[in-house]
DNA sequence: GATATAATATTAACACTGTAAAGTTAGATT
DNA sequence: AATCTAACTTTACAGTGTTAATATTATATC
């Protein structure tokens, strides 16, 4: 049957140009200002066509996202393997972290904190990128907290700390682009290695 | 001429109701989901009665997310008196500002991130409350560094490091209820305990 | 008290939005 | 050749933010 499978394979064709028309406009242009009819329009299909492929405009932008959340992923986990220090190896996946962050925007926002809004509870729901994203920083911490590289602490608290600091200095950095902010460099790696000598101290 | 001025007050009321009325519906249902018709419809005018007192929406937005701003400021100030110990004043003044946060999530996520999003370029501009906050900010800051109780450092840096801390963890609490966070008060105190603990270093 | 003036509120309209339902068309199966 | 099916489009609906024109009201002036 090769036929259904060559259909098979044209569908999934369509889906990933909707995917990729989608992402263009949505990093370009914002997420507030992609209409369906645009991407439509962008792919030369009548705006229902998406409906066959996605559910609705919020699975879509999901989609999307889930897409840069596994790059993200890949990014971090092969910079793992470069690294043995497990302290150098944290410092440089913060750093990482953060600048996927400002590399895509939107979809970082979206991801981390627009979506959960709406999809209440399924935050970091099981098997989620969101949750492999989180268990790559357990391992992380885990490893410095052994080596005796940070003080005697738990695991998961000082995940959660580190966590907070990218986090927060990612959003800062992307919502307020017009604030007077120490040179961004400097400013990302302050804020990393403040908290990695506060979890040292 | 006390005429115009029972008018401006009654203006002034109405400008009030307005900003009542969108808060409310803002923070129930979503900045997204409330329309210009849904908030002329719970103060009983027409929706363009709005403009005449607000420019267009997101001035709108950005009028109730002043307002909570403001309250924030008051309630770091009142800190600020019964405080001499300028590390543990920062250290509360943390626990203040995230705890508002956590108290008033949606507004906190309407002025810190929503906002901006609307109002590009307009985020901390002179003169605003939001440049108020990160005032007394840098003031404890500041008296930290210069009673030596911190490393010697740059006050703007050191303010934005702490900032990213702070508001980092006060998201992901928001925006991940039901991730298997450490003990809330705990995670506050070591986010903000870790921080300074490695600004000191 | 009648009329002009200014402030305030409303109606109607435009160009959009997401999306459901029904209609069309091309290709595969019988 | 007739039928079925999947893919796609057309049409339509109810809603959006916002502007311009209009109507209504309250006040000031004659």
């Amino acid at each position: 049957m090769g036929i259904e499978e060559r259909r098979a394979r044209e569908k999934e064709q369509l889906r990933q140009q909707i995917l990729v028309a989608a992402r263009e406009l949505f990093v370009n242009e914002g997420y507030e200002n992609v209409s369906m009819r645009k991407i439509a329009n962008k792919i030369e299909y009548s705006p229902t066509t998406i409906y066959l492929y996605f559910k609705d405009k919020a699975d879509l932008l999901d989609s999307v996202c889930q897409e840069t959340l596994l790059n993200l992923l890949n990014t971090l986990e092969q910079l793992k393997r470069d690294e043995s220090d497990p302290v150098e190896a944290l410092r440089k996946s913060g750093r990482t972290y953060i600048e996927f962050g400002l590399k895509y925007p939107q979809d970082y926002k979206l991801t981390f904190v627009l979506r959960p809004q709406f999809q209440k509870g399924l935050g970091l729901q099981e098997g989620s990128v969101g949750e492999k994203v989180f268990n790559y920083l357990r391992e992380m911490v885990s490893e410095c907290i052994q080596q005796q590289r940070f003080r005697q602490a738990d695991v998961e608290t000082t995940g959660q700390v580190l966590w907070s600091a990218v986090h927060g200095v990612t959003l800062l950095l992307i919502d307020f682009p017009d604030f007077p902010w120490t040179e961004k460099d400097k400013l990302i790696d302050t804020v990393i290695q403040t908290t990695i000598a506060g979890l040292k101290a």
